[in-house]
DNA sequence: ATGACCACATCTTGTGGA
């Protein structure tokens, strides 16, 4: 059985906790990457996916952000905030190592600024952001392990991964600036794994709630997981769940996942 | 149609998201 690992940025876990039960029984990934849980550790129900057979690691923040990883397997090493910045408070890197019967897969669930407005103080602490976790991701690749980073990355690659480039063209998602900064994480070695499994442009991840986007299909891809070289060797599947998103209340993004042989 | 959302906090309105 391959290792199904996956991602998604579920915009609130109290909000969300059905859902993502739901989807959990219907989709069985062996290890979930979660983003935007605003809520703080104490808070985050955790019960409710131990039932359902998963190990819960939690790094949590009021009202903002909060990163999770659930897990079927054994979690170890589990490691919060990014290193690079220790004033920075925000909730927004947790990272673990999850026990095969055939080894470890070290995974990262990244919530990455979103940068707007740009130019501005906070454009700024997502480009410090990015460098931050490239200099991390340098650190990690040494190891020449399996490795997956999975996240809401708020980077959109190319034009083939937006509904309308035009549209998006000042926004810090889509910006030259950001989009190089993503390139030189990937270029430090790392494999796209949605686009390594699929050629065709305009697959989506997330679609805005204003403005009809879902039922116009104007959507994004910035949902990403990056392997390593020894975790692309293993890659055997790739896809979006873009059904979650006609969900009654869903989030504004769907899970992304991932199955490697191990 | 120059429009259109959602979640949170505790304020019935402002902030942040993407």
């Amino acid at each position: 059985m391959p290792l199904k690992i996956a991602t998604w940025n579920v915009n609130s876990i109290k909000a969300r906790a059905e859902h993502v039960a739901t989807w959990l029984k219907e989709a069985e990934p062996d290890v979930v990457c979660l983003q935007e849980l605003k809520c703080v550790d104490e808070n985050f129900p955790a019960a409710a996916f131990e039932e359902l057979g998963y190990n819960v690691a939690v790094h949590g923040q009021k009202t903002y952000n909060g990163v999770a990883i659930l897990s079927r397997l054994p979690l170890e090493d589990v490691s919060p905030r990014l290193p690079g910045d220790k004033s920075d408070e925000q909730a927004r890197y947790l990272e673990a190592v999850v026990s095969t019967t055939n080894g470890a897969v070290r995974v990262a669930s990244i919530y990455l600024p979103n940068g707007n407005p740009a130019p501005g103080e906070k454009y700024d602490y997502k480009l410090k952001w990015m460098a931050r976790l490239g200099k991390h991701a340098e650190k990690l690749l040494a190891y020449e392990e399996p490795l997956v980073l999975a996240g809401d990355f708020n980077v959109i690659p190319s034009p083939d991964d937006v509904h309308d480039a035009k549209a998006w063209a000042d926004d810090a998602l889509f910006l030259p600036e950001t989009r190089a900064a993503f390139q030189d994480l990937v270029y430090r070695g790392f494999t796209d794994a949605f686009r390594t499994a699929h050629a065709e442009p305009h697959r989506y991840t997330f679609w805005d709630y204003q403005r009809g986007a879902w039922q116009k299909d104007h959507g994004i891809r910035i949902d990403h997981l990056l392997l390593s070289p020894q975790a692309a060797d293993r890659l055997q599947a790739c896809d979006i769940d873009k059904h979650v998103r006609g969900w009654e209340r869903p989030s504004d993004h769907v899970p992304v996942w991932i199955e490697l042989g191990v």
